[in-house]
Order: structure tokens, then sequence, then C-alpha cells
DNA sequence: TAGATTGTTAATCGATTAACAATC
DNA sequence: TAGATTGTTAATCGATTAACAATC
């Protein structure tokens, strides 16, 4: 173990490494090599036993690493061995979509909020959550110890309530509204704005609209494959 | 004007500038400097003319860049001046979200049919279209001149999903479901998969769970922000 | 012991930023 | 002409990959 900083980029593939142990935890697979790792998720083993190897020691040279105990230590190393509450703001089609999402459950990250700034919408209920006026915001990001916000209004309420949002205290915030939001650098902003990967695919499709006429069988053969 | 390959953090970069472009054209404003995209996007003016660089001189020293014509240049760039047909799998929650924004419309990307494997979906509506089986999939995608797949279903079923949007040829996936794709290097693959931004942003949580009690006020100066 | 695989250092590769001549 | 801003080269910074001694 080291203590440089630890780049963004380690930092994102950690979730991934979770996902994938925890299905080999499901089949009963006790120990895993980066190897394995690697070729199941596109990424060079090298930088799998770097990425841990940032965080401690928990690989054994000659085996590899115990499927439980890199679950546990990895969860313990993005804090999801506490509970962490998140709160929407947004309860519109995506907003209703994400809180449908159990995914997080399974890591201790879950959604105990919802607020809407709509009238209509307020007192509606989205699974167990009622949806909340914009004023209870703070007082139930407090009492309630919320610490993440997430982002699904229109792009121009998205900095609003982005502010509010910081205002009562979060501490990062998760914005699926295609802007860039302004905050103090003390708070954690990721974008998940589909727009700019689902745009920017179109760049990669073949040029040729319709000169290059092949009968598509050609490109078939499985080759390394690329993904991001 | 270089002929170098273009690097995916180039790209991705392109659908951000056009969409902050497209609010000046709106707001009639003619011309923009890389001063001052930088400044809105969080980005380094010296990156920008880099990136706009790559694919030909855009720009007029001294004045910057032509608003219109530099939208005009992206497009092109992103394939996006002819439209885009893409086809959506798994009309959920959160399939049923995407079909709702018009977000890329603007852009000549248009989601021109739905699928799903429920029998109970298929018939009914989302917006305009109706959900169709999957056994239509192939014939639908080659009469429609859809290239791009978007992959909404759960994911022990999106490799499966992924592989019959290929072999119906599609050139690009958006794939939401948090599993890797494998496929031919020829197709395009975007993860969209929220759950690792999400899980990611626990890391950078203030590790003190209640030990550091400070009033909150504090953090609140404005700083130079971080976003990814 | 032989084979496997880690943790880590060094080498490579790539992306970002600074600096500045060219020029509007 | 003076001020502004591009396009581009060079410098810096950071991330990925290769290689290998250590060791299970």
């Amino acid at each position: 173990m080291k203590s440089e900083k630890i780049s963004e980029a380690v930092v994102r593939r950690l979730p991934i490494y979770l996902r994938y142990l925890n299905e080999l935890n499901k089949r009963e697979v006790a120990t895993v090599s980066s190897q394995e790792l690697g070729q199941k998720l596109d990424l060079n083993p090298a930088q799998i036993r770097k990425d841990l190897a940032y965080f401690g020691d928990f690989g054994r040279k000659g085996i590899g690493y115990d499927v439980s105990y890199l679950i546990e230590k990895i969860r313990q190393i993005l804090n999801l061995d506490q509970q962490i509450n998140a709160v929407l703001v947004g309860a519109g089609n995506l907003g209703q979509a994400l809180s449908n999402y159990n995914f997080y459950l399974k890591e201790n990250m879950k959604i105990v909020a919802v607020f809407d700034a709509n009238p209509s919408k307020i007192g509606t209920r989205i699974n167990t959550l009622t949806v909340q006026a914009m004023d209870e915001l703070k007082e139930t990001i407090q009492s309630k110890n919320i610490r993440i916000g997430i982002i699904t209004v229109p792009d121009f309420e998205a900095q609003n309530v982005a502010d509010q949002l910081i205002a009562a205290g979060i501490e990062a915030i998760l914005n699926f509204a295609p802007t860039i939001l302004k905050a103090p650098a003390s708070i954690r902003i990721h974008a998940a704005d589909f727009t700019t990967d689902l745009l920017s695919l179109a760049y990669y499709l073949n040029n040729g609209k319709d000169d290059t006429e092949d009968d598509g069988q050609f490109e078939e053969l499985q080759q390394p494959e690329r993904q991001s």
C-alpha cells in the first residue's frame, strides 16, 4: 500500500470490479486472478493489480484474490460498508426509472426521498416513497442523513436544484441533466448525461452512408473488443 | 488539420461543445472564443482549440469561432448532418424515459422503433411508437435504416440482445445494462451504466462518518470546480 | 520442487497544458 | 497600430502496460 492520491480512473473501476466479484460470489467461486478479471472486464490484468494495490495487499501470490475478502475490502474503500442515503430530485420519467432500480440496494446505496417542484407531482407515490415539495428539502436531507443528491430535472432547473442540494449539506451529486454544474470544489459531481454518450456514438458510424455495400457477414469474426 | 487518429476523449467532448454552441445560437451570439467556452464548460481553452484543430481551421485569429459555422462543422464531424436512426430494446421504465427525451431530436438522432421480449408489453404504445416483438427486430432494423441500438433490458438479457442487434447489422450500441458486452471490434459500444457513476461517488464522501462536526458553512466559498 | 500469480518498478504511451508566432 | 485570439509545437503531466523478483 502506498499513499499516493488515487486517480479518478481508478475509483471508477472499483464498482466494476465489485459488480463482477458479486457475481462470482453468488456462483460460490472462492478465488479469482487478475488475469481472469481482466478477461471478463476487458481490462489489462496489470492495471487491475495496480488499482487494487493502491489500497492494500489484497491478493496472494500464486493464488489470486479471495472473492469474499476482496468484496469486503472494495466496499470499505467505497464507503459502502455503511448505508449511504441519496435523494432524488425530479420525479419525471427518468427519476421514476432510477428509483425502481434496486441495483444499488445490494450495495448499501439507497434512495430514501424524492422531490419535485411540480405541485401535481407532490404527494404522489413512487414505489414506497412519497414525492415531497422542494421547501422540505433541507430539513429532510438533514434529518434523514442524506449525503448524495441525484438530479433528474430538466437542464434549465439543474443548477438551481444543485444549489439547493449544496445549501442543504449534500456532499456529492449525480447529475443526469445535460448541463455543466457549477459548485464548490468540495462537492463531488459526476455527470451522467447520456446524450453525450449517444451523440458521440454517431462519430463512429461508418461514414460511407451507402457506398460500402458489403453484406455484413465479414466483420462478425470475434476480435478484441473496445468498450468505454 | 492533421490526420492523426482522434482519441475517444476528444470525440466525447464534441457533443458538449455542440450543446453549448446551440445555446449561444439560440441567444443569437455570433462568435465565441475558446477562453469563453472553456470557462462555461470547465475545460482548458488550449484543449478546446486543439480538439477543434484536429478537424479543421474553424476559428479566426483575433476573433474566435463563428457559432453557426462551428455548429455546422461539429455536426458534420459527428455524422449528425444526416438523420441517424436508433432502436430501443427494453420498454421498461428506463426505456420509456429515454424515448421521451427529445434531446437528440434536435440533433438528428431519433429513436424510430422500440422492442421488448415481454408479450405483455408488445403492442403497447410509447409516445408515437408501438412496442414490437423481438422476432421483427432484424427486418425492422434493415427496412428503417437503423444504425444505433440502445439497450435498456436487465443485465442478464443484455448480451443476448446485443448479439441480436449486431446480427441485424447495427453499427453501434449504447448499453445501459450493468454488464460488459462482448462484441466484434467493428461495433462501437458505449457503456451508459449509471450504477458505476453512483457507486464511485460514494468514494468521495468525507470519510469521517460523524467525527468532523463542522457547520457546513466553511466549504461554501466558490472555488474551481471539478466535474466528470 | 514447479507452476502460478501477486505487487511493484520501469518503460511506454497518450492526453493535457503552456507558450508563442501568426494574424485578424 | 494595438489588442485579441487562433493553431500548433514543445513541455508536462498522468495513466497504462510490460516485465520480473518475490512467494504462495
